[in-house]
DNA sequence: TCAAGGATCCGCT
DNA sequence: GCGGATCCTTGAA
């Protein structure tokens, strides 16, 4: 919770400063958390979970998309908090043309596998597609999932094992300034983690601040039916 | 070595 | 609103 309203910084050797406030987190607690990467206890993917804390815990999901978390509990409790959802505050432009790099990536190579598939299909008018839709996005939702917010902050899992907490430290987090708009914090079950039983399916470890535009407010209650 | 499945996003219906 | 993409990680053999 208190991440909720910090700022993600990523400064690149040329000196371009991408920042925002990050705006949805979900936390993953112990090797008790059977939702928790945690829960087969320490591999090799996850042995950073287990370090000390304020370090990045990366890892790449469905083949494609990879995560940002940071460590939270001291050395051998293993837990991350995952960042969601980040509201751009500086450097958008920079998102912007992050996140297109990364899915024109991924549609030229989708492209190409269809091309094997069922005959041509041009790789140029994959891009347009793609440069189209990342360029018309508002800025509030250049990060708006956790996928997003490492296509955006350039964010791999050679990052992971990363000092978050050193000021020096190119991708790092900081408070918030002391001036800024105060977060109401909404909370909810965790997302796609329905293979975990219960009570981790629903625990409300998942956080969202929902005065920022990034982000949806989380629904209440499920509606009956009829 | 193998087979299964995932802390997501996007395109198409 | 649904399913495909894509490859790494995992436990089991």
């Amino acid at each position: 919770v208190a991440l909720i309203g910090a700022r993600l910084i990523r400064e690149s050797p040329d000196g371009t400063r991408r920042g925002g406030r990050i705006v949805e987190v979900e936390a993953y607690i112990g090797v008790a958390d059977l939702a928790s990467h945690a829960r087969f206890g320490r591999t090799a993917r996850n042995a950073v979970m287990f370090g000390p804390p304020g370090i990045a815990y990366v890892y790449l999901v469905y083949g494609m998309y990879d995560c940002l978390n940071v460590v939270t509990e001291p050395e051998g409790r293993p837990a991350a908090i995952l960042i969601r959802a980040v509201e751009p505050v500086a450097g958008s432009e920079a998102m912007r043309a992050a996140r297109r790099d990364a899915a024109v990536a991924r549609a030229v190579r989708r492209s190409a596998t269809r091309r094997l598939e069922r005959g041509a299909l041009a790789d140029d008018a994959a891009r347009d597609a793609v440069v189209r839709r990342i360029d018309g996005l508002p800025v509030a939702r250049l990060a708006a999932g956790p996928g997003l917010v490492s296509d955006g902050f350039g964010i791999t899992r050679a990052d992971s094992g990363l000092d978050l907490l050193d000021p020096a430290s190119g991708l790092r987090i900081e408070p918030a300034p002391p001036d800024d708009r105060p977060p109401i914090i909404e909370t909810g079950p965790r997302v796609g983690i329905a293979y975990a039983p219960e009570p981790w399916r629903s625990l409300p470890w998942r956080f969202v601040d929902v005065t920022s535009p990034t982000v949806a407010p989380l629904r209440r209650a499920v509606p009956t039916p009829g």
